[in-house]
DNA sequence: TTCACTAAAAGTGTATACAGTTTAAAATTT
DNA sequence: AAATTTTAAACTGTATACACTTTTAGTGAA
């Protein structure tokens, strides 16, 4: 009686070619923060209409990379530390628990996937390539909650690393990138061992480390739509 | 250099008025699973153009309150029992840690805004009004989030419960609902006495208690939109 | 009656039009 | 020259128009 359970992956629409579009350029920090988004320019870019731009921006805008204000328009998310702050927060009340839960049923396969991953991230923190690097950092821990098939926890997950993803990225130095590839590599060993205790310590320290490693008194120039785009 | 910290009231646009006239239906189970929500008798009712419906539609798709069948339309969702386990497995998850870090900054005040709160829903249980009981029931723990001044926390846990608020209402039970009253209160108890293992382990096992009680095997009739909007 | 096919009606997806607001520039005053 | 007012351009918010798809109703054949 249950519907065929569709996928959930995005239909490829052109709203969502232009939210992806628009979420590299933002989160590759080719956007700064602060960067107004007119929507006749981002129309004309895209080669749309503007119905399809302000879909895309209101999305954009629950998914708070953008700010949108009343007759003003869309300009790109600068979120506040204290909002950044809080989104650790949550993130270590999340994946503590996310983690105790993955030792209970982890197996060979799912380290695999763990060891691999990490290896990736090896491979962009070598590169210094900062855009990949903390795409990929960003993307271990949404790994660990697919890798526990909980659907709404990835998507959440998420939702939360990308949240403050323009923070990250702005603020993470290349030696804090290395410093969580290597914690990411002991997490995974606790894992594998078992060891449910230190394997949530880790994870626990980890957040906190990476959100004292954030540099949160920088400063960003302004930028340009059809140049960050092209 | 901040901006001016704006408060995240959403501000009474009409697309807002339209979303939470639906919600509210939706939640209130007055639309049920299925309907079909058709933008020019939905635009009718509210006596406004499509594009103002669609933009309502789309955001409450985000809020998974209802699905969006490419050329077909929108009808109010029917989370599958696996979402529902998936989204319990999640606040478990989130509301096992945010119990424990509430306990360490518990104050007085804190705690009789959540006697009050208590007290609320032992009304609504009494009157056995099942809105407006579910929505407190669900309200308690984002008076939970919120006293502990993690705006993120609370938006994600509101979102959380709404989500499954259409299951919850569906599948709660009259006795269910007491017996939700009752925990909440004793876990406040535990939260004053700053007995934080025994906080924790009393939330837990209210959220498995929540979970269990549901009765996943239930059927529900069609329905009409202009009936249940009016 | 039941099924298949056809045609009209209804509905969604996107573009465009237009009113009202904001921003930027020009003109005027102090 | 600096500040203020006026004016025009640009932009957002909403409604409407139109193409294309889905659904529904109707017709005819088995």
């Amino acid at each position: 009686m249950q519907p065929p359970e569709i996928t959930p992956i995005p239909s490829p629409n052109p709203t969502n070619m232009i939210v992806e579009a628009l979420t590299k350029a933002i989160v590759e920090h080719r956007l700064h923060p602060g960067t107004k988004l007119a929507e006749q320019k981002l129309a004309d870019h895209f080669g749309v209409s503007r119905t399809l731009v302000r879909q895309a921006l209101f999305q954009l805008s629950q998914n708070r990379l953008i700010r949108l204000e009343p007759a003003r328009g869309a300009f790109v998310a600068a979120p506040s530390v204290l909002e950044a702050r809080q989104v650790f927060a949550v993130r270590r009340m999340l994946e503590a628990e996310m983690t105790r839960a993955f030792v209970r049923e982890v197996t060979p396969a799912k380290i695999k996937a763990l060891k691999e991953h990490v290896a990736k991230e090896k491979n962009a923190v070598a590169r210094n390539d900062a855009a990949s690097r903390t795409e990929l950092l960003g993307d271990f821990h949404v790994r660990m909650a697919e890798l526990m098939g909980n659907e709404v926890l990835a998507q959440l997950l998420s939702e939360l690393i990308s949240r403050c993803a323009l923070i990250t990225l702005m603020y993470q130095t290349a030696s804090a990138a290395e410093h969580s590839n290597d914690e990411h590599a002991h997490i995974v060993k606790a894992l594998a061992a078992k060891d449910e205790e230190r394997a949530v310590r880790l994870m626990s320290e980890h957040l906190l480390s990476v959100e004292r490693n954030l540099a949160f008194d920088r400063k960003v120039p302004s930028n340009d739509i059809s140049m960050a785009l092209s």
